[in-house]
DNA sequence: GACGAGACGAGTGGATCCATTGAAGGAGCG
DNA sequence: CGCTCCTTCAATGGATCCACTCGTCTCGTC
């Protein structure tokens, strides 16, 4: 997984990242208004380069602005994330595909060690953490750029939502999520491709579906 | 296919739509430079929004910007041409699977003639025009807003590479082109999803390897 | 003659100030 | 008492000015 440089040396990307960490911890809440001032004082910044951030977070899809009226941080409504979900379906089991080969067995183990933690450890904070981990490590040697790019905004995007998720069903809930990273994980052992791809994408339809049972979710 | 309105009123929003237009329109090749102050005087305002609407054409990846340094026209390698490509083979189908209930016998008449039109005429860029909007026009009645805004930024983003193709191969290179354009219309008008699906993403993949073959396209 | 350091210039990044728009609250009328 | 219109203001959009960075050219030295 190939990440944006974003040095911090340019103070409009510093405020995007800082922005972007903020969202994904939920400090914002989807549809809360971001007011340029605010953010340009926490910063230490002016609204120029707040602007400009804003335009940066839109292009990632965590930011709505609105011609002379503001920015908002994106709510996706039930049909948008299951969107989401479908064309992540489609896309990360290529994805995998793509990464397999360049896995190595330090990789594969530390794959296990997260499904093994994630499995202990019921704090849903430290369960999106690793989740994301896991699953992102197991993309990390695609050198497929546009498509690992593509992915990575999509986990962000639908990252409220799968803590919104894991909350309401709890650590029990999470049984089944734990059963199929650890087919995954022997399926990428085995060097098996096709059995990776397939377990993957059935992980990821059996969230979009579980999703749409639990609409209470977006209210 | 939803797309985003763009009224014109604000100035960056305008000239990203105006930028966009001519880059799509072969106006800029990718890997030139596009200096600010260029752009300002030719859309008559100053650098302030012209920097938001570069943002904006990055967030389209149409344009890729370096920190202290500019702003040039994206320009795909072939992998990530290919990568464009492998992606929509994947999303096509499905985006093309939502729209077809929707499809008006209307709608459907309109694809035809656009097939026929553009087996009748030779010129690239009415190929290319035509070709778009035959292909948009078959997911035009899709409800889902992030994947039609996926799928458009993707054929934005490989336009110039359709272009320099169409010119290399000719308007006889064509020819399993419009057979397979003809397949897809039919496939539609009996309501055969399946069909459709399949046929729309051999000719996506038929069209990825054809270009891994021309690699002077990228030259 | 070639390589490296320093100065110059073009161009981007950022701050401040002003214009404009959209919304909210209050006053007046029906 | 409620609806409408107008006023007011807070927040965004845009222009100008200044600071800084990076590339390039030149000069000096080895």
């Amino acid at each position: 997984m190939v990440v944006t440089d974003s040095t911090g040396s340019v103070a409009s990307l510093r405020i995007a990242d800082g922005l972007r960490r903020a969202i994904l911890a939920g400090e914002f809440a989807p549809g809360e208004r971001m007011r340029q001032e605010v953010i340009a004082t926490r910063f230490g910044a002016s609204r120029l380069p707040v602007r400009e951030a804003l335009r940066i977070l839109q292009s990632d899809g965590l930011v709505t602005l609105v011609a002379n009226s503001g920015a908002w941080v994106s709510q996706l409504d039930e049909r948008e994330c299951a969107e989401s979900y479908e064309i992540r379906e489609r896309l990360e089991p290529l994805l995998l595909r793509e990464s397999m080969p360049g896995l190595t067995a330090h990789d594969i183990a530390a794959m296990r060690r997260l499904a093994e933690e994630m499995e202990r450890k019921p704090e849903v904070e430290t369960f999106l953490r690793l989740d994301r981990e896991f699953h992102l490590l197991s993309y990390s040697r695609a050198e497929t750029v546009l498509l690992s790019a593509l992915i990575e905004r999509l986990w962000n995007t639908t990252q409220h939502y799968r803590r919104a998720f894991a909350v309401l069903v709890g650590a029990d809930g999470r049984r089944v999520v734990h059963y199929e990273h650890f087919l995954l994980v022997d399926a990428i052992q085995r060097g098996d491709a096709e059995d990776a791809q397939r377990v993957l994408g059935g992980h990821i339809r059996r969230t979009r579906l579980e999703l749409a049972q639990h609409p209470e979710v977006f209210g």
